[in-house]
DNA sequence: CGAAGTGGAGAACGATCGTTCTCTCCCTGT
DNA sequence: ACAGGGAGAGAACGATCGTTCTCCACTTCG
């Protein structure tokens, strides 16, 4: 991804405006200022607004992913990699620019009208459970701590995102300690 | 709250609206017509559109609160009250209309914009958490016990909007009751 | 019966949105 | 040096938003 390429460019500063005013309150013209291009670029490089959204949600999805999938190889144990889902977590909620899960936040606003927003909206939760499945499953735990742990780390981001504290970071973390623990012992 | 009357009326109908289409996506004549009155009704009643916002807020407040106390107080047990909490759930996931929590939705829509929005949002879910807190200290848990039992009450919410299937809430009361069971035996 | 006032229907207004068009400037090739 | 074309700036367009205004029908009271 090549900041000095437009359509990166476009898509990046998409990004952190949609994240920080909600979708629906940048306008084109605003994020045509705000990436340094003309109009008639932006709308060379997408076709409409809703492609760059979804343009969006697709970089989310990746950074995301990459991201959560880079804290999680750093620990060593399979149930270690469990908790380092909430490790990311904590680190996420302490940004500044931390807003929210963008998914939630992009299916809040559009999902009701938008199939698009709410399909891919979906589809990265589902793509996260997978993800919880497997280091769950790798862990030996049955299957339905990941779920449980999902669920988790979803409320620790609404709950960060409204409070405005990464308290819930910690809080999941410890319950989720819990869990995991409980889930293996009823597997042994 | 008397539905006759045009201000209750208002209310409701653009709650539904708002549930329904989101907040920005509702327009005034839209509510206008769905709620039968006419625009000069609607400006006698309410000066915007924001506070028809607040007044919407103010509802599911009361409603939410109302209706998660009633299923509480069903429950003979401070652990059963505890774990009614996720029945409550349940039974909202599967209606028709859910569409995710209404406030975590009007934060992502308008909390960066509004924070008259997003302050009444933080104060329903500190509301939410004093309340499990109370519930929890009554059961004779630990002190952390309530803020994990919240972090699973709202990812509940948030994975079943998305998911569009009530599982969650199933799935966050098994995992209350291993926290709950954990939390109490840590005390005893 | 007639005048005054209330309330509904919807036109109108200004702002803003997403999108397109126009105009101009500058770079390039010969 | 000059013709041609691509790109940037921003005006323009149609739609829609929140909000206000106009007009008319109907009620009500002297």
């Amino acid at each position: 991804m090549d900041i000095s390429e437009p359509r990166a460019r476009i898509v990046e500063t998409a990004d952190e405006l949609y994240n920080a005013k909600g979708i629906q309150a940048v306008g084109m013209d605003e994020l045509r200022a705000a990436a340094g291009v003309s109009l008639k670029k932006l709308y060379g490089e997408f076709p409409s607004k809703s492609s760059i959204v979804m343009a969006v949600l697709e970089r989310r999805h990746d950074s995301w992913t990459e991201g959560l999938d880079a804290a999680v190889r750093q620990a060593e144990t399979p149930r270690a990699r469990l908790l380092a889902i909430f490790d990311y977590l904590a680190g996420w909620f302490c940004q500044d620019s931390f807003r929210g899960c963008g998914f939630i936040n992009s299916f809040a606003e559009l999902g009701a009208i938008s199939p698009d927003v709410a399909d891919y909206a979906r589809k990265h939760k589902e793509s996260f459970q997978r993800y919880v499945g497997k280091l769950s499953e790798e862990a030996g735990a049955p299957p339905f701590l990941a779920p449980q742990l999902a669920i988790l780390a979803e409320g620790a981001q609404t709950t960060a995102a409204i409070a405005g504290t990464p308290d819930a970071a910690g809080q999941a973390r410890q319950a989720a300690e819990v869990l995991i623990n409980a889930a293996l012992r009823s597997e042994a």
